[in-house]
DNA sequence: AAAATTTATATCGCAAACGATATAAATGTA
DNA sequence: TACATTTATATCGTTTGCGATATAAATTTT
């Protein structure tokens, strides 16, 4: 059963990558007081304000019933409000804080943090845009 | 700020990604009643069984706290069993059931069908494997 | 305008995922 | 042999992630 073995897998490496990146994130993040769904949602939001739980939810590409209560821990935490739309009374408006706006500042050296972290004599940063270019186009076409 | 943008990010990808992927397994798993973890560790005990959480643990890279639980809600499906080792009372042993070691037939088939699900105009089975290669390479070095 | 459908969000329940901590067996050391 | 350390699992609590379902507002259809 050669094709059922974990190495044959295409899956297993992402999935796996992807916990990893997660974990070496996490001094940074902690240093912040967020997690890195949360990093995400300020991310998307630090880049445009005022957005509906359902733009974040496909920028980000989760449901909307995992969306929903990570923003209400974030309101809770002082760093969004959430708001419903008077144009449409569905939509729920989630907009930054002082205190979630002056968290870009201390952001702001994360990516290069993890950059360091991540490559070395093996992997470049060449090597990385290569592959997240594979990647992203890949995304594309499964979205 | 263009270094927050989420766009600009190598993390994303990956994490959106392999969530992407997990959910095109989801028709061929609810198939047989499993989920994608417990899918990761058939694999393992289908190409080596009889092995200790720990060396499970190892090969998925999770912790035992993830997979004890996880073990034990296979051993309630009846697909393996959970055992002290007598050589070493600290080790537990998991071992397939009849149920679990059946599974592998019906389980065959799915590495073609998501290959088949996921490859297309865009992306070759070569693009892929280059792909899995990098990431490969990549895990080593961050494991 | 009333009824049906769609859209946006929320709620519920369950399965990961993981940090922190506990426990017991094995191993190393004084 | 007694004590300390390491190793292998397990337990607890919190956050994600998602399928299924509910609810209410907006839109479309009759």
């Amino acid at each position: 059963m050669e094709q059922l073995k974990l190495e044959n897998q295409i899956c297993f490496p992402f999935y796996a990558l992807s916990r990893l990146i997660i974990r070496a994130y996490q001094p940074q993040l902690d240093a912040l007081g967020i997690t890195y769904p949360q990093y995400l949602v300020m991310l998307v939001l630090w880049e445009k304000d005022g957005l509906s739980v359902k733009q974040i939810s496909e920028k980000l590409i989760l449901n909307t019933n995992t969306i929903t209560p990570l923003l209400k821990r974030m309101e809770q935490m002082g760093l969004l409000k959430r708001v419903k739309s008077k144009a449409d009374e569905r939509k729920v408006l989630i907009s930054l804080s002082s205190k979630g706006k002056d968290m870009q500042q201390a952001a702001s050296c994360i990516p290069e943090a993890l950059l360091a972290n991540v490559t070395g004599e093996n992997i470049s940063l060449d090597d990385l845009n290569v592959m997240k270019g594979r990647v992203n186009h890949w995304l594309e076409r499964m979205k």
